[in-house]
DNA sequence: CGCCAGTCGATTGTCGACAGCGAACCGGCA
DNA sequence: TGCCGGTTCGCTGTCGACAATCGACTGGCG
C-alpha cells in the first residue's frame, strides 16, 4: 500500500505506473541516475516493491520523453547528455518560447502578466541572496506559465519535452553566482516587450534570453560522456 | 511468427510492441480507427492475437504521442480532432520548419538540395495528374526530408510528434484538386529561398506554405467532434 | 413517481512465471 | 599465443491469471 503522502485530495488517484514515472523523473533529473548507466528491469522493479510490467510501461514513457534510451533485446540506460544536445535544446526552446510569446501577444483579451511579474520579482529577490536553487525553481516557473498562458495545448505538451531536458542540464551543471542574477535579471527585457505587445522585441528578447542561458551552460560542458558500455553492433 | 515482408534486411528484430505501434499507427492514421473510438484492451488483444502486456506498453507510447489518451481506470480512445488542434498544429509546425531552415542555411559545408528538389519535381508532376495520394506521399517526404537535413536530433524527435498529426489531419480531410496543385507549386520558393540561403525568405516561404495548408485544411472542419461517452466526472 | 443503496458485469491494473535472445566466459585448435 | 565454437547465465519479451475499480442495472423506500 502506498503512503498516503499527498493531501488526500486525490488519494490513491494515480496508478503505480504514474507513481514510478514520477520517482525515475526525480531520479533522473536530480541526478541519482547519472547518464549511461544501465536500467534492469528486474533489479529496479524490486528496488521499488513492484513488478516488471508497470515498470515496463513507466519505461516506454520514459522513453518517449526522451529521458532513457532502449535497445531492443539488450536493455534500457539512462541517455547520455552531449554538448550537441545541448545546443539542440536550448535552439528549440528559443523557438518554442518565441512561439509563446507571440500567441499571448496575440490574444485577443488583455491577460494579466502579474503571475509572471510576480515570479519574476521573487526570482531576482532570490537571485540577489545567492540562492541558486530558488532562482531555477522559479526560473521554471517562469516559463512554464509562460508557456501556458499561451493557451496553446500542443505547445504544451511538446514544452513538456524540452522543459524535463533544460531540468536535466540545469542540476547537471552548477552555476556560479554571478550567472544566476545574469540570468534573473534577463527576463525583465521579456516582459516589458510583452508589455508592449511587440512582438519583434519579444522574440529577440526571449531568444537572448535563451542563448545566454544555452551558452553558459554549453560553455564548459563535459559531462555525460560516459563510456558508453552498450552499443548496438551495426545500425 | 510475423510475416517476413520486409526484405530480410532487419528480420525479426522488431518486438511485439513495435509491431502493435505499427499496426495501430497505421489504423488510426489511416482512418481505420476513428476518433473517439475507445481501445478496450481485451478485445484489441485478442483481434492482433497478442497478450495485454506488450498491447499496453504500445498503447503508453500511442499515449505519449498524443494519438490516443488515457483515463486512469477509464480506458482509451482515439483522440479526437477539434479546429482549435488543427490551427494548433499549423502553428507549431511552421516554427520548427523555419528552425529546420535556418540550421540547414547555417551549415557550413553547402549541402545538396537534390533530394529535396527531386521529390519537389515529382510532386508537380504528380499533382498535374491529380494524383491525390502521391502528391501527399510525396509532401510528407519532402518535410520529412527537410527536417532531417537539419541535422538537428532534438528537433526530428520533435518533428515525429507533428508529423504524425499531420499524417492524419492529411489522411481525415479531402483535398480538391485544384488545392493540390496548390500546395505542390508553394514548395518552390521555399527551395529557392534555401538556395539563396536567405534566411528571412526562407522562413517567410515556409510558414506561407504552411499556413496555406492549414487555411485548407480548417476552413470547413468538422470532423472528429463526436458525442465523447468517455469523460472523467471532474478534473 | 423519483431517488438512493446494493449488486453485478465489464474492463483496467498488477503480478508471477516461462521462453528466448544476447553476451560473456571457457575450452579446444591452429 | 591468438582465434573460433560451444556453453552458461543474466536479462528482456511475452503470457495467462488474479485483484480492484468503475458504470450500469435493479430493487426498495420515501
Amino acid at each position: 500500500m502506498p503512503d498516503a503522502h499527498s493531501s488526500l485530495s486525490q488519494l490513491q488517484s494515480k496508478s503505480l505506473r504514474e507513481h514510478i514515472v514520477d520517482v525515475l523523473h526525480e531520479a533522473i533529473l536530480c541526478g541519482d541516475l547519472s547518464p549511461g548507466q544501465p536500467l534492469i528491469e528486474t533489479d529496479l522493479a524490486a528496488q521499488l516493491g513492484v513488478s516488471r510490467a508497470p515498470l515496463r510501461e513507466a519505461i516506454q514513457i520514459l522513453n518517449s520523453e526522451g529521458l532513457v534510451e532502449t535497445i531492443p533485446r539488450r536493455g534500457t540506460r539512462v541517455s547520455t547528455l552531449e554538448r550537441k544536445d545541448i545546443v539542440e535544446l536550448y535552439s528549440l526552446r528559443g523557438v518554442l518560447e518565441a512561439l509563446a510569446i507571440r500567441c499571448i501577444i496575440d490574444q485577443s483579451d488583455h491577460c494579466d502578466l502579474r503571475r509572471l511579474e510576480a515570479i519574476s520579482e521573487r526570482m531576482l529577490r532570490a537571485a540577489n541572496r545567492g540562492n541558486l536553487r530558488k532562482v531555477n525553481e522559479l526560473d521554471h516557473s517562469f516559463h512554464d506559465t509562460l508557456i501556458a498562458m499561451s493557451g496553446h495545448c500542443l505547445l504544451q505538451t511538446t514544452w513538456h519535452l524540452v522543459a524535463l531536458r533544460v531540468r536535466r542540464v540545469m542540476t547537471l551543471r552548477n552555476m556560479r553566482n554571478d550567472d544566476i542574477r545574469l540570468v534573473a535579471y534577463s527576463h525583465l527585457p521579456i516582459l516589458d516587450a510583452i508589455r508592449a505587445r511587440d512582438g519583434e522585441r519579444a522574440t529577440s528578447a526571449i531568444e537572448a534570453h535563451v542563448a545566454t542561458g544555452g551558452d553558459l551552460v554549453a560553455e564548459d560542458w563535459e559531462v555525460g560522456a560516459l563510456p558508453a558500455p552498450l552499443q548496438r553492433r551495426e545500425s
